[in-house]
DNA sequence: TGCACGATTCTCT
DNA sequence: GAGAATCGTGCAA
């Protein structure tokens, strides 16, 4: 929980043969493992996808989402064997733009949705699963300490789209970094499946 | 072995 | 605003 604020305003950085793309992470969403249902990892739910959230801490967890989206997440279980995770929703590109337009095929005009979703993040890092289980502390994919954000600039709230989550969907377990432009607008007007319970 | 569905995004109307 | 795309994973039979 205190890492998903933490990492608020660090720079994610992925070194490629294309160059290098980094960005200030500006949106977090924490999970926490067995006991949370909006968990890929509830009930130690251990699998070959889940595996590696029971590792070390300080791990990529990148899996596929809806078929051709991939979430990006990184490991933060205290304790060995304690599935936890925090998915990283959102960043402020700060270098390797040009690359980062490229792999998303969109222009300037439109760099506000560059990496403001998982996403739309892991196409412009180049992320999939073949950066899983990698470590975030050694290049080419790490977290690198950026700027400190102030306790007041953080704001909190439910997590998106988890609604088949019980209870746990209204935790707020969501983080970002107030005012800033890069934050996904995704809990806004989510669609809600027929049927499922609304507020 | 087969089926249903999702921590999303994009395009079309 | 609504719906389609798309495939790995989990679960039931």
């Amino acid at each position: 929980m205190i890492v998903a604020r933490e990492l608020l305003g660090k720079f994610l950085v992925h070194e490629t043969s294309e160059g290098v793309t980094s960005g200030k992470i500006v949106e977090t969403e924490a999970y926490k493992g067995p006991e949370d249902k909006a968990s890929h990892a509830y009930d130690n739910l251990r699998s070959k996808r889940t595996e590696v959230q029971f590792g070390p801490k300080g791990h990529a967890y990148i899996y596929l989402v809806y078929g051709m989206y991939h979430c990006f997440n990184v490991t933060s279980g205290d304790a060995p064997g304690k599935p936890e995770a925090i998915l990283v929703r959102s960043l402020e590109p700060v270098s390797g733009i040009e690359i980062m337009m490229k792999r998303r095929k969109i222009s300037k005009a439109h760099l506000i949705n560059l990496t403001s979703g998982p996403g739309r993040l892991c196409m412009a890092l180049g992320l999939s699963t073949k950066q899983n289980v990698a470590d975030l502390c050694v290049p080419p994919l790490y977290v690198e300490r950026g700027v400190t954000v102030d306790k007041e600039n953080i704001a909190r709230t439910t997590r998106v789209n988890v609604d088949y989550a019980d209870d746990w969907k209204d935790l707020p377990w969501r983080f970002f970094i107030r005012s800033n432009a890069f934050v996904s607008k995704a809990n806004q007007q989510r669609k809600t499946k027929a049927g499922a319970p609304k507020d």
